[in-house]
DNA sequence: ATTCTTGCAAACCATTTGCACAAGG
DNA sequence: CCTTGTGCAAATGGTTTGCAAGAAT
């Protein structure tokens, strides 16, 4: 795992968004990003409020929310609305374009990837004019080998 | 456009799933049914119980968001979560599985068909041991030529 | 008759907002 | 210094819930 560079790079890319738009470069704001970065899978605001609390951080949910929206405004988090509850956040730099099977009664997450989603958004861009930013496929439905009824897990290859 | 028998199928397969489910076959849940079948794109529930009141209708909105449930149990409606604001729903008898491309910045949304879908998912559920029930793939970006800058627009083929 | 549903209004709760203080530029 | 950002707490607003009256079975 070569985290130290990216997180380097991943703040370097922060700080050039900052500075682009004329944004302050808060302690807090680095720090969230950080804390967010070393977060295995999907996380919600009240998680990391809480993970970031354990910490002895002193930062508000409403810090959290902002800095969070300046993240996926710079693609560094992408957010997620998996079912009915709250929204899913999940880093997003370097860490590989991928979508989610969803297990509709545990809640479980497992996280997958196909190219030839590609194929797909070309065409239908194509068919529609469409200048294409960033998708997301949601597959619901129900493991079959639920031996581990846990809440989440991640997938990720290398 | 067959709305007619549609309907009649549509409403038998509520009855169904009602008695079979030992769920009492009431008045407002068939005129919501209705309702929701005769509208055109997306709506949220606000606007349906806006809709309805203004038909006389009178349902409250506690009524609207139980038998939503229970449609969505029985798969006659769909729910969406474009963007973070509020649920989407859609009908969902007979208008074709299809997927969303979502302009960012004006919010309309175009709907479109891709069979290639289902290759990707199959692939996806054999190797994770997964049983598929249903997906949803949205695709953001933003429109070349917006020339309708309207909210939303549906795009079925017959 | 009994039990499920409904409508209404209050409760919930994730997210947003207002404000005074703190701190980046 | 000036303006933006922060923490706190209150406000917001879509959705859920509690309850008494009404209707399905």
């Amino acid at each position: 795992m070569a985290n130290k560079s990216t997180n380097a790079i991943v703040k370097q890319i922060f700080s050039s968004y900052l500075e682009k738009r004329g944004h302050r470069k808060t302690p807090e704001r680095f720090s969230i990003l950080e804390e967010i970065y070393s977060i295995r899978g999907h996380f919600d605001v009240e998680t990391l409020f809480l993970y970031m609390k354990d910490k002895n951080y002193r930062v508000s949910r409403a810090t959290l929310y902002n800095t969070i929206e300046l993240l996926l405004d710079c693609n560094l988090v992408k957010r997620h609305q998996f079912g009915k509850s709250v929204a899913q956040f999940e880093k997003s730099y370097m860490c590989g374009q991928h979508d989610h099977l969803i297990d509709t009664e545990t809640g479980k997450v497992v996280e997958f990837c196909d190219p030839r989603i590609h194929e797909i958004i070309e065409t239908a861009c194509e068919m529609h004019g469409f200048n294409f930013s960033y998708h997301s496929l949601y597959i619901y439905g129900k493991f079959e080998d639920d031996v581990s009824s846990g809440q989440e897990s991640d997938d990720q290859g290398s």
